[in-house]
DNA sequence: CCGTGTCTTGCATCCGTATGCAATGGTGTC
DNA sequence: GACACCATTGCATACGGATGCAAGACACGG
């Protein structure tokens, strides 16, 4: 007749605590605490008794106060600016389950060019995240991430920034670059022309360089290197105009597939342009778009499965922390030929 | 000379708590507190001077011990299930910007219909967050938001759910639809169709039974009503091409934009159907492709800016509160007429 | 100069869980 | 039966900041 009996004041909106659940069952507050603590030391007859009355009374432990004792969040902080570009969102959503899989949550730092960063990233700070992922190192200096991920792990997805000392985790965009480059030259073309978007990322860099050196070590002509000024549907059009007006070429590489997607429709609607047969196009990343049969977006895939699998990797083993070395894993992505470059005789 | 003198044992990889920098600076703990908390009781040039000395020594109020005394997170959960859908990325950005605006942060809770739900909706539980807006209620049913939003604010967007106690925002399907069918009408559309993504959602059934309604009051033939099955661009597809074998019609709204899209492609390109000469093509929510040239969709826009400032009003002011009232707001949109419905004779 | 009131400040305690340490009880060995 | 050992359990305290309460400081009116 010692069933503990579970109290029904509904007045009290404060959730129970282990302290009560223990009283209630006659046993001790660490006991509670060891009952939901995997691998804690308590015999497993007073787990089992524990955690089937913390059903009963609708127990949940507070994980805030476990933070506090811990020194552990379970929280990664994801610092994104462009969401517009669908390519992130889609990244997101892949690494936020990830995460959550292995038992950690996403918090989400939204950054703005207009914002005050500094405030957002303060905010970063006092939430004690175990660790931060970057995703968009667009607008954030070195200088700026490292005041802002000092002494917590850290880690930047898609770009690089020099002088930041923070481990990474991108596609080899040289050697897609040069794919791209390779499968225009393959393919009859020997006039081409690049799109930027943001020129001074590294990103971009690194794709631009890569491509425009194969395309002199295969002897074909640059005609033209356009800066969109940013990643859009509107700046691809821009870019694309821009082209044509200057004598056209006959394939064009846009920094990422939100550009070429909006270069496609301009070339063949605003310029009467026949994609492919006057002008092959070619983007980045394989955004969703990329195969809807209206584009059909000759693309360089973002092993974005594998980047994400690496990411979550280096944040549970540690090697992203204050501390270790700094790593740089570049991983292989892949060439993804749609008809917007090529014209396929035989389906 | 009583110059607090700074340590400099950069061994301790802990960051300075309130009670060492008070102890630096020779006030009390409760001091420091309050020169962070705005509106505290503390002296102009105390709360300056700590505040300035915190600057130096790179202090920063742990705001997980803050939680936990104030029983107060500054955290909202986000609910989300289907980020395919470029609309929900976009609200997600504005609405966790504005958060952030008012000092909240974003906590987003990515569920899938395969991983175990209760799992996740555990830690929403256990995070104690202050507020919980669900996104996506598609996969959950009113039993389970009620468990997972049990004793905290809790507010839906876009989308009503009979049996969960829980207030919502979201566009006035209703007007919205209704201003399609009328807008077909005007233009000399009489034979139209209706595309549903997934059709059990409140807001499917809103919006397929305004549109058959006002249809029927204007006396044009609904040919066709084809479930999509999903929010798609290929769904889109591929409900177009089965309504154009069972007949046609000479105007189609999708229940959204991203249906549209495919729908709109395929009618064009599979169908070699004129749009919107031969057949007109409606979605709703407005996304960016929207606006593109090469869809140029006519469609009803959400007031996404207004619907994210009345939900982050009623977690601002609590009215989303347990033991509040319930509330639904329906807000108005906007027509948004382009040329996928409606040739426009003079630019 | 004293009483009253306002403004600051510190003290002590609380928020809810985790965990080192000691105490307990039971088992096994010789 | 004595002793060593291991598995459990409770106790006490830590995690870092917020806040009610009381004490101290100061100003003002009488």
């Amino acid at each position: 007749m010692d069933k503990p009996e579970i109290p029904d004041d509904k007045a009290k909106r404060r959730p129970i605590t282990a302290r009560q659940l223990a009283r209630m069952l006659g046993v001790s507050q660490s006991a509670v605490s060891r009952a939901f603590t995997p691998g804690a030391s308590i015999a497993p007859d007073l787990r089992d008794r524990i955690k089937q009355f913390a059903e009963e009374v609708d127990y949940h432990p507070n994980a805030i106060a476990s933070m506090l004792s811990k020194s552990r969040t379970n929280i990664v902080g994801i610092v994104v600016s462009d969401m517009q570009n669908p390519f992130y969102p889609a990244l997101i959503e892949k690494l936020s389950r990830s995460l959550q899989r292995v038992g950690l949550q996403s918090l989400l730092f939204n950054i703005t060019k207009g914002s005050n960063l500094e405030e957002q990233l303060s905010a970063l700070r006092r939430y004690n995240v175990d660790a931060v992922i970057i995703i968009s190192a667009t607008i954030l200096s070195g200088q700026t991430l490292r005041w802002a991920t000092e002494g917590r792990a850290a880690l930047l997805i898609n770009r690089v920034v020099e002088d930041a000392d923070l481990s990474c985790v991108i596609c080899d965009n040289v050697a897609g670059s040069r794919a791209i480059a390779d499968h225009f030259y393959e393919t009859g073309r020997r006039r081409v022309a690049y799109v930027s978007g943001l020129s001074h990322t590294t990103t971009n860099r690194e794709r631009q360089n890569a491509f425009v050196t194969r395309v002199a070590e295969l002897g074909m002509t640059l005609c033209a290197r356009v800066d969109a000024g940013e990643y859009s549907y509107e700046a691809g059009r821009r870019a694309a105009m821009e082209i044509v007006e200057r004598g056209g070429a006959d394939a064009i590489f846009f920094a990422n597939d939100i550009l070429a997607a909006g270069g496609l429709d301009a070339l063949r609607e605003e310029a009467g342009l026949s994609v492919p047969d006057d002008i092959a196009v070619a983007g980045f990343d394989d955004i969703a778009l990329a195969s809807w049969p209206h584009y059909a977006l000759t693309t360089f895939r973002q092993p974005v499965d594998e980047i994400i699998a690496v990411a979550v990797g280096m944040i549970e083993d540690g090697s992203c922390y204050p501390g270790r070395p700094i790593t740089i894993k570049r991983l292989p992505g892949e060439l993804i030929v749609r008809s917007s470059s090529h014209r396929i005789s035989d389906s």
